[in-house]
DNA sequence: GACGCTTGTCAACGCCTGATGACAAGGCCA
DNA sequence: TGGCCTTGTCATCAGGCGTTGACAAGCGTC
């Protein structure tokens, strides 16, 4: 892109800060594998290398994200009522909707991170611990009440499969907008009873 | 394992087939990038080169795989009245439940394949065609009437949301026994309901 | 028994990955 | 200006990958 830029100014803190947003931004749009630490480097602008001196090791990098990232507990902060539409909203039309309540999307990146990392066996230690602790748990803790784990798997299963659904299906390009919409309706309600108990 | 082995019988038909079941246990235990010519290779006790020469390349080998599971029509054959209680059971008891309708849980796995491999960016094409044709597309098929395409959606998306929710809580086993037949319940009334319209 | 096709092995290639240690250059302080 | 710690680069390593072409061995056929 720019090569010909001006040299980074010598200051550790935001370098290893620019890191970690290129490495946040790789890792929310390619699995951990996919995501080189060349990749992450060239898009700082800065030596590989110098990725493993700051953080260590590449799955170290990964840990940095995930910690850098919005907590679980953000998706649900806003009113109780409207956590299905809310949910169901970002989930269906994805960034196109990253315009009021979250407009950059900062909400999900957490969730969309550990989604695209599934799979990976070297990841899968990771994924799993922090899957549980920032995703699982706080949404059975908020939800509360009879069966509140349960509800919790179901409500979390339903937004990981929707989310992914919309990767496979290039954001639900089959489907005419008027679709989208009732897509959209009917998984917030779902979600919304699953809260409501 | 087995190291002074009587050598393979020369019998093409019979390798090639040994290959691809070997392929298709891998495959459905760890993702496309996570599985190696020689992994297999060494499940079949016959060299590397042999699965390229057979097969291709890895992505036909993957392809042939795909080819091979049933298709996912098979998972919607049976009374429609009880879709929602044997997919659930299926999804969320896993292997445990193998026992009557799907002994050796054939029927999952070309999904399992599937959702093992998303995130991989090789083999993403093949995942993407795969997932609507041989899932989205005859589920949409199978339930019909009203706003098919939608629900069919929504149904597939409970579905791999529960499968992959499964994969990071080592089979839900932080609930208890009684708990998991509530989850197992309450997806089974979900789905139907989506199923019924 | 020798030819020839099929079946399988072996060694190697080119490429890519994450990681390491030696080295260059900026910038502060005396 | 000269030393010195910090910040960043470079070349390189060991290891893994999928794939290839040359070679060995089995087996039917003449």
């Amino acid at each position: 892109m720019v090569f010909c830029d001006v040299p980074r100014p010598r200051n550790a803190n935001a370098t290893r800060q620019a890191i970690l947003e290129a490495a946040r931004e790789r890792f929310c749009a390619e699995s951990y594998d996919d995501v080189g630490m060349r990749d992450v480097a060239r898009d700082v602008g800065v030596d590989a290398a110098l990725i493993s001196r700051y953080f260590g090791s590449k799955e170290d990098l990964f840990l940095s994200v995930l910690d850098s990232c919005k907590n679980g507990r953000d998706l649900m902060e806003g009113d109780r009522a409207d956590f299905g539409q809310r949910l169901a909203t970002e989930v269906v039309y994805g960034e196109a909707a990253r315009c009021e309540a979250d407009p950059t999307g900062e909400k999900m990146r957490g969730l969309l991170i550990l989604l695209r990392s599934i799979g990976s066996t070297k990841a899968m230690d990771v994924v799993q611990r922090t899957a549980n602790n920032r995703f699982f748990d706080p949404l059975t803790q908020w939800i509360g009440g009879e069966d509140a784990a349960v509800r919790a798997r179901l409500a979390s299963g339903l937004i990981m499969g929707m989310a992914i659904g919309r990767e496979l299906s290039d954001g639900f390009s089959a489907l005419t907008e008027e679709q989208r919409g009732r897509l959209r309706d009917r998984m917030a309600r779902a979600l919304q009873g699953l809260i409501d108990g």
